[in-house]
RNA sequence: GGCCCGGUGGCGGAAUUGGCAGACGCAAGGGAUUUAAAAUCCCUUGUCCCGUUAAGGGGCGUGCGGGUUCGAGUCCCGCCCGGGCCA
């Protein structure tokens, strides 16, 4: 019988595979589609770096083709698709670093990775493959965001709506725009404050009141991607602005480590911060990991609390200002005189004993007295350069400066100064805080500092000192709400504020709008066009794709200069930049700056449901079939998109869905994070490391190969300077892909991360050679399969009824054990349970051609081409991919007899054999009945009996 | 500093969620087969003690200390260590 031959055996069924278009799934409504259930089954697909797959990537490629296999086998039609994030920083550096066009060497990157993918013969429908460099793809993702560009978010409908819908309200005068330029529903009118500073009347305007270029800007002030004068991290010797985790702790890029500066530019932005609220509630309805729900909690921040209105002490006719308060309420726009403040505890604005504004606030200017104006002016200056990151850490000593201006606490009616301190960020709340130094730890740091009062308005429980105490206590020092627990306080002064005009209950988000521009080449364009006389005009659709400029220098204007400008590499392609404008015909330029990386993943499951549609995103059809109701059935990939990608992801696909381009409010309805797989890190007594294959690990220590020196071990991740990266390629080569396949997802529960060991590869190789061996023999062993049937499959001969044999028994076992855990995604017992069953078969020493085919078919997900090589030496004409999944009998599970623990006094003592339904007080009898027991009775007395049917007996004496 | 995971033999890890701790695999040791080796097959393997050998028997064991319970790897309280996220 010939060897177990993995390589001929893996290529032979790949290209079978190939051939057969085994695995293409039609959509609804195509030639070979067959009615029934979907399941879409999704990796986070690869960037195609230069360095190829890591051992990382196909783990968790492994754990969905099986899945994929599966549910194949249990009637499902599968969606299983893969595909290439390519455009990016990395693909623009490499090509930068090594002189070639981006788009060749990611082609050649896609062509290396799809290479290895295919080696390990996942089931993926490779017709539907697509790279977000394509045209015909990131066509799409222009297409998407000029979605997002005609769109306004309506916090009425609390959805997305055409930008032409606010127009038309605006026209027929249902919203108004009030004296802050802010578009209001005309039937709250009345509630903007109708004087001015000077006293004059000014009310609110009809929209056909304002100009031309006033609507125009007015309009793209309410889109969702717009464009805005935003503090961001500005490379300027990378020539491009980073994102926030692009930038590194020490304020340096991460790549590059290049200085980082904070600079004020006009950028384009995505409103996700419309959609805070429900993509914070939404997370209830997902099958996501907690871990991974409360990462996105934090990240949006919701927090409840209060925006409460300070007056400035030069307001004039103080005590006319609180008594107009109490009668028109709380003002919907900041009035001036006014600093609004935003806090979590307006329960301590008793103890609020000085106020601080974000370096950036507009107030600053304007209320800085003439003699602070040089120290307040320098400080802001100052104060811009740093990252927020830099102005939030704590433990970091405070700063600020007095603008010498007073407020006035609304309820103590006390002057409180008014100072100026980088840790308060414009971007959180209203840019403005009261301070309690009292209770709040950085206050109380910046009160110590600059010796301003400190006032306890919370009272700790017994034995807490009350400077510093953050938590919920009673109140003190706070006129009427003396005694009041923070709970009830803060429902209380809530309700008063609103009562006296002064303030009103509000829900804040951390979350911010995402900067969307990046001054690069190497990725999509953004599709807009701006002309002097129209303002920015979007690309027509059938301009669509707008492609990249053919360049041959496309590196970023760098400059040692922290005040150079950006200048994105389009820029310098003058032929592509001048356009006709395509509203007005007149001369106009193309926006030159890029989308971020992130954009082409956040919608990529979608094209794979119809990824050849020239006529939109995808067909509502499909997109129905495929993803209702839940959406993608099972995402799998790592932890570290737990934020970002899926935070975005989910932004876009509310905003779909809200346009009605899409019918789930989800994308993804079950996650799972695969665990990191690292490896072993060996370094000499200098901390030198050394490489894996120069360490001899066969004795007590690891030693160095050539100089016997002990070597200390540790676990951590793959990296090229720990010499510690394995190589999929070459286990491959040695073992074959269903070994290593099997390995992945035998070395532990795919969610916790796992250290490699290359000495147990061997492991499941003997046990697929067993496999081979139990149906084919070898040279000199015969093989284990049999002619001979079980009991159970001779039923119909009319011969005596057998009991079922041993192997039939496990077989059933195995079924049911594999068909569980694979439900719960938990591949290594599984994989245990198929090992235990050829370790039964060897015992009893054979297995019917039934059972072998039975077998194979539980084996087929985890190991597919030896299950498929041995099927069709078993007989089987085709592909056994859609063969359907054994069924079980669990009447043949249950035991005759099952073994029984008997405890006394908790420590086993004895086991006694029952009946698996034996009753208690059979079970109790046969206990009683044991000769051990009954030693351990003799001369004590039977205090207790614990009788657990099935489980275990507990005897208790004295 | 806060929050969230995790800590089980020489190693990776099992353990119907409160009911026989250590499934399965690796490594190690022994045996069979072989001229020999590889491969293969079978057996042993948490640890300590008693038992001359033996059959047997017992104590201790899931990071540490306490608690709840007839019974704790699993639940509660306090600590130590490792990882992740946020600061």
């Amino acid at each position: 019988m010939p060897k177990y031959d993995f390589a001929a055996i893996e290529n032979k069924w790949q290209a079978y595979w190939a051939q057969h278009n085994t695995f293409v799934q039609p959509n609804p409504g195509q030639k070979g589609f067959c009615q029934g259930p979907k399941f879409y089954v999704l990796d986070m697909f690869p960037y195609p770096s230069g360095a190829g797959l890591h051992v990382g990537h196909p783990e968790g490629y492994t754990a969905t083709d099986i899945v994929a296999r599966y549910k194949r086998a249990r009637g499902f039609n599968v969606l299983h698709p893969m595909g290439y994030d390519s455009f990016g920083l990395p693909a623009e550096q490499y090509a930068v670093e090594h002189g070639v066009h981006p788009r060749v060497t990611t082609a050649q990157n896609i062509a290396n990775i799809e290479r290895q993918i295919k080696m390990f013969g996942f089931s993926y429908d490779w017709t539907r493959r697509l790279a977000t460099t394509d045209p015909d793809y990131y066509r799409w993702t222009q297409w998407i965001f000029l979605q997002l560009f005609n769109s306004w978010y309506d916090p009425e409908a609390q959805a997305a709506r055409p930008i032409a819908e606010l127009e038309r309200n605006l026209l027929s005068g249902q919203y108004v725009v009030d004296f802050g330029g802010n578009v209001v529903p005309a039937n709250q009118a009345f509630r903007i404050p109708d004087i001015n500073l000077h006293g004059t009347r000014i009310g609110e305007l009809k929209y056909q009141e304002l100009e031309v270029d006033q609507r125009r800007r007015l309009l793209d002030e309410y889109r969702l991607a717009y464009q805005a004068e935003v503090p961001v991290n500005w490379c300027p010797q990378l020539g491009t602005v980073l994102a926030n985790e692009e930038v590194t702790n020490e304020g340096r890029s991460d790549r590059g480590n290049f200085p980082v500066y904070r600079r004020a530019l006009r950028q384009w932005m995505l409103r996700i911060t419309a959609y805070a609220a429900r993509l914070e509630k939404d997370l209830d309805i997902l099958d996501w990991p907690e871990s991974v729900k409360l990462m996105q909690r934090n990240w949006i921040g919701k927090s409840e609390g209060a925006e409460v209105d300070f007056p400035l002490t030069t307001m004039p006719d103080l005590a006319k200002w609180f008594e107009r308060r109490t009668h028109k309420g709380f003002a919907a726009a900041e009035e001036n005189q006014v600093i609004r403040v935003y806090t979590t505890r307006p329960d301590t604005l008793y103890g609020a004993t000085y106020m601080v504004l974000a370096p950036e606030h507009p107030l600053v200017e304007e209320i800085t007295t003439a003699q602070q104006k040089p120290a307040v002016q320098a400080y802001v200056a100052a104060a811009a350069n740093k990252s927020e990151l830099e102005r939030m850490t704590e433990g970091k000593e405070k700063t600020g400066v007095f603008t010498g201006a007073y407020a006035v606490n609304p309820v103590t009616r006390r002057n409180i100064p008014v100072w100026v301190a980088d840790y308060v960020m414009m971007g959180y709340g209203t840019g403005a805080i009261m301070a309690v130094p009292a209770h709040d730890t950085r206050d109380l740091e910046f009160a110590r500092k600059f010796n301003l009062p400190v006032i306890q308005v919370v009272q700790p429980p017994a034995g807490q000192a009350w400077q510093g105490y953050v938590e919920d206590g009673i109140a003190v020092n706070s006129g009427p709400y003396d005694g009041l627990p923070t709970p009830h306080f803060k429902a209380k002064i809530a309700a008063d504020l609103v009562a006296s005009g002064l303030g009103k209950a509000t829900i804040n988000y951390k979350l911010r709008d995402w900067l969307f521009a990046r001054q690069r080449y190497w990725g999509e364009p953004i599709p807009v066009i701006h002309c002097d006389k129209c303002g920015t005009v979007p690309v027509p659709d059938n301009q669509l794709p707008l492609t990249l400029p053919e360049m041959d220098d496309f590196t970023p204007s760098a400059s040692e200069d922290p005040n150079a400008l950006p200048k994105p590499p389009l820029a310098k392609a003058v032929a592509w930049v001048s356009t006709a404008c395509p509203a007005c015909g007149g001369p106009a330029r193309r926006e030159t700056n890029t989308m971020p990386q992130w954009a082409g993943s956040c919608w990529y499951y979608l094209r794979y449901l119809d990824p050849k549609n020239a006529s939109a995103l995808v067909d509502p059809k499909a997109e129905k079939y495929w993803m209702a109701p839940g959406g993608v059935d099972l995402y799998v990939g790592g932890a570290e998109h737990a934020v970002l990608h899926l935070l975005y992801a989910r932004f876009w696909h509310k905003a779909l869905f809200d346009l009605g381009y899409v019918s789930t409010p989800e994308p993804f309805g079950k996650l799972f994070n695969q665990g990191m797989i690292r490896s072993f890190a060996y370094r000499d007594s200098r901390g030198v490391s050394v490489a894996y294959d120069d360490v001899d690990a066969s004795g007590e220590k690891p030693r160095h190969r050539q100089s016997g020196e002990v070597l200390t071990e540790s676990v951590e991740k793959m990296s090229k300077s720990l010499k510690n990266v394995i190589n999929p390629d070459e286990v491959i080569a040695q073992y074959g892909s269903d070994t290593f396949r099997l390995y992945e997802m035998f070395m532990g529960p795919l969610e916790t991360s796992k250290p490699w060991n290359t000495r147990d590869v061997p492991g499941v190789h003997r046990f697929l050679n067993r496999v081979w061996r139990m149906i084919l023999g070898s040279e000199d062993q015969p093989a284990l399969l049999g002619t001979a049937v079980p009991a159970v499959e001779r039923k119909d001969t009319g011969e005596t009824p057998v009991l079922p044999d041993e192997v039939e028994r496990a077989l059933h076992k195995l079924i049911k054990k594999v068909g569980e855990d694979l439900d719960s995604l938990k591949f290594n017992t599984a994989i245990a349970a198929l090992m235990e069953f050829v370790n039964t078969v060897y015992k009893a020493g054979t297995l019917s051609p039934s059972q072998a085919r039975r077998f194979l078919l539980v084996l087929a997900p985890f190991a597919p081409h030896i299950a498929e090589e041995l099927w069709q030496q078993l007989g089987g004409q085709a592909s056994l991919a859609y063969e359907p999944w054994p069924q079980y009998d669990e009447s043949l599970l249950a035991q005759e007899t099952i073994e029984i623990p008997v405890q006394i006094n908790g420590k086993l003592r004895s086991r006694i054999r029952v009946a698996p339904d034996a009753p208690e007080e059979a079970m109790l009898a046969a206990a009683l009945a044991d000769e051990k027991v009954a030693a351990a009775l003799a001369g004590k007395s039977l205090v207790k009996k614990i009788v657990v049917p099935g489980r275990m007996v507990n005897l208790v004496i004295r």
